[in-house]
DNA sequence: TCTATTGATTAGAGCGCTCTAATCTTGTAG
DNA sequence: CTACAAGATTAGAGCGCTCTAATCAATAGA
């Protein structure tokens, strides 16, 4: 278990541990002769750089701190994988955390990712207040994903929900619907965004927004149905259903059924964020998507120029879901749709 | 951006160094007034132990490297998770790479994790040669999970894919179901022992074990049920499905129905995994449950163990899939099935 | 009073590397 | 043959910490 070091290779190779290291980090200043001979040394040593070693005494660091606060979010594990796509392409090492939606438990994940000294460190969807925010960058570069706040070091990627919700709305509206009802999201990250650009894009339509307070679960989604079964009168019921994401949609399609409505002929139905279920044929849920690779790009992005220190300015940036339209949504029919 | 040192500490609090060292790894030696000065020089200056100093020179790591093949998949996510929570219970650190299901790609992420000197890895399904992990493990301790190996050094976490397929078997059987096909998931990981097991638990019921090419996706589920359909007779048709995974289980459901037979009234259908979709209302898809959190567990513990020197001999989990019964599986009926 | 003994504290070497400055080689011009 | 610049190599300090061994202080025993 015990690993070679520089001044094994050093030895082997007959040069000084200085040479080795210039080797390592391949210089241009090193004859190619002694360059031949200290890579031999190493590979037959099997000899490879202590990442750590070299963070110490070279006074940077290649580690990028991750902190997700649910993996088992899709959302994020599929950023989390395209950071660290990039990260391997740019020569950094992620070292990650999850903070369990507690801002406890992130709390100390934000100094267990400190304690790296990393280069840089991007939270995803933090619940920490801002306040621990700005301590940690003081540190070090902080990148922001899914989560704004005021402050002039921390940049910020976010989509913008309000927009993902008019996109939804308007959809909806091309389709001759009128009565369209939003299924709010509650406290979900993300959710209060939905809730206003539904709002706002139906004013804007000079239509009346219905909010029926719900959850990001599929049963969520059923209860807000049947709440609004039980509101309005059959006639009356809205036609077009904006879900706070796919899972509530999915929900609210179930009790929409069990209620002998169709999905789309009686009401259309858009989700949000486009996950693999809502991909499936099965579904074929229109829904909006957040461009999450673009998400991902740009916060690594952000994150490696504060670190080069290429830029100072804040950047915040903003991104524009778009709308995919599969088969739960169809145009409003007066009589209650044709067959399928 | 410059940080705080345990000199800087030391020279507050009017001690040495190696104090301030004691202090901080918490050591009974210290007297209570010297630890109470050393705390609080250490808050006023906001001063944290850098762990890749303290690693280099204590010779040991908190860090435990992960290699997960593809983070999208909600299995290895929920396995991340799992592992995070313990490792920070336990005091240890997760660096995180993803291998992309390319071996080469794999080979460097596990470079990049043996470069830190971790104090142990584990390895999600990865997909690089025996050759490469028995490297590995002979510079730290190394777990796989979702994958064997013949290796004394390297322990394994594996679900019995092979009970699980039984599992299902049983349950249609049970149900008086003899007509039932599987759909093979190819070349997937845990694919081979998923077909095997189902084909011996057929026969050891006596019956003849149909199985069908197929993916681990919607789409393979339903041409999969596309060409039962072309290939048997509506009499002969298998009345139970055996799906590779829930994916694939969903596009069989879909291809069914699209074939006017419905589910599970006509046709049985069970599926594999669990995933979040499996316990959609919508779907209520009967399917097996992989115990990911005692896998997240039990791999965890080896790698401590190993880490601790505590075990030296290899261990080999095989855990126990459960099956989970919700509403795509019903009594095989003669006639067709009962009205819902 | 002096010496053990125990407990608290510190000096200093060293972990594996990088980096600056110094030294050693060449090659070339005078 | 000397001088010197350019290139190649190395010595050695130091990154922030731990850890062993040494030192120091205070109490107890004789």
């Amino acid at each position: 278990m015990v690993r070679p070091t520089m001044e094994d290779v050093a030895a082997r190779a007959g040069v000084s541990r200085a040479l080795v290291s210039l080797v390592m980090n391949n210089s241009p200043k090193v004859s190619a002769a002694r360059r031949a001979a200290v890579l031999r040394a190493a590979e037959e040593l099997g000899y490879q750089p202590h990442v750590m070693a070299r963070s110490l005494a070279s006074r940077t660091s290649t580690v990028l701190g991750v902190m997700v606060n649910d993996l088992r979010n899709a959302f994020f594990a599929d950023i989390v994988e395209e950071l660290d796509t990039a990260a391997q392409v740019a020569g950094f090492d992620l070292v990650l955390n999850t903070g369990g939606r507690s801002p406890t438990r992130e709390w100390n994940a934000l100094h267990n990712l400190l304690s790296f000294r990393p280069a840089g460190i991007i939270l995803l969807s933090p619940v920490v207040p801002a306040s621990a925010i700005q301590v940690a960058a003081k540190q070090c570069p902080v990148v922001l994903v899914s989560r704004t706040i005021r402050s002039s070091i921390v940049d910020t990627v976010n989509d913008d929900g309000e927009a993902g919700s008019a996109l939804a709305v308007d959809h909806l509206v091309g389709l001759g619907h009128r009565r369209i009802a939003h299924l709010d999201g509650g406290g979900a990250a993300g959710a209060a965004q939905r809730r206003r650009g539904f709002e706002s894009a139906m004013r804007q339509h000079g239509l009346e927004p219905v909010v029926v307070r719900s959850e990001h679960t599929d049963i969520g989604g059923e209860n807000a149905v049947r709440e609004l079964l039980a509101t309005y009168e059959r006639r009356e019921l809205p036609t077009g259903l904006v879900a706070g994401n796919d899972f509530n949609a999915v929900g609210a399609i179930s009790a929409l059924e069990e209620a002998g409505l169709r999905v789309p002929e009686d009401v259309s139905v858009v989700g949000y964020d486009n996950t693999s279920l809502a991909a499936l044929r099965h579904l074929s849920l229109t829904t909006v998507d957040q461009p999450r690779k673009d998400m991902a790009r740009l916060a690594f992005e952000a994150l490696i120029e504060r670190v080069r220190g290429e830029r100072t300015e804040p950047v915040r940036h903003l991104l524009h879901p778009s709308l995919v339209v599969r088969a739960t949504t169809a145009e409003f029919s007066q009589t209650g749709g044709a067959a399928r």
